[in-house]
DNA sequence: TATAAAGTATACTAAAACCGTAAACAAAAG
DNA sequence: CTTTTGTTTACGGTTTTAGTATACTTTATA
């Protein structure tokens, strides 16, 4: 019941971007971060296929935030990287729900969405900007 | 985010029990819930070192539902099987926090910690007892 | 009281997910 | 044209999950 620890890097990451404000190589947001400059990579590849930051190659090349940080949310983070919040895997389309119960959805699955949609609304409410100062 | 198959098996099972309001062997209860009878065993044995079902020996034995169905929370189920209800592992008790940011408690951990509680909460008010007829 | 039907306990295993690492490559600044 | 950076793909160790196996104990009942 918990996000990855990637996830959590990522949140840190982009923290570090946000409150940077500009461009910073990939070795500053790791020892910034506190994130290993390899698996850092590998999480900026990531919000870059978003369009959450903005990569530059070549020398003085690095990162950049390119979300505006009022829009940006801790939902959206995390589900870059972990993919749909769900609380349960009866929730992801491919499940084929068999418990029995009910006539079309089981109980225990509806109730499982709507808190998952619940603390989904809630964490995309959460913007990067209500953790600067 | 998800919790373990194991913990949605665990509500199904106690279900089963709940609606049949008596002692049922391991078969059944398996042939009911649709858990393979080894690893609906193994469930039950954590359910009932938790006191939630009661078991009997021997020939003719069984488990039987020992919470009250009124009582009996999702929440209770699912921690009885996957442990803490926590939606970051930061928030477990050995985890010692290095993220910047704060003065002594980081910003998002606390809300990580507010939604894990919300999420707990809302858990322990869903009740066995509502999803029966 | 024998025996078969149940649960108990421990340990094992296969597969998946998680958490990174490695290496070869491509782009761009100076 | 070389150095510094990002890009891509693949690899691999570890942990968790999901489920199984085996040997055992207990007890109803014939």
């Amino acid at each position: 019941m918990r996000i990855t620890h990637e996830a959590d890097y990522a949140v840190r990451i982009v923290y570090v971007l946000a409150a940077e404000k500009k461009m910073l190589p990939a070795r500053d947001i790791s020892e910034r971060s506190g994130v290993t400059l390899r698996f850092a990579l590998k999480i900026l590849r990531k919000l870059a296929s978003e369009g959450i930051v903005v990569s530059y190659k070549g020398a003085s090349g690095g990162y950049e935030l390119a979300a505006d940080p009022k829009e940006l949310s801790l939902g959206q983070l995390i589900e870059c990287i972990d993919g749909p919040l769900e609380i349960n895997h009866c929730l992801s389309d491919s499940f084929d729900c068999t418990r029995v119960g009910d006539k079309r959805i089981c109980r225990f699955r509806r109730v499982f969405s709507e808190l998952s949609i619940e603390l989904r609304d809630k964490l995309y409410s959460l913007k990067l900007s209500d953790f600067i100062d």
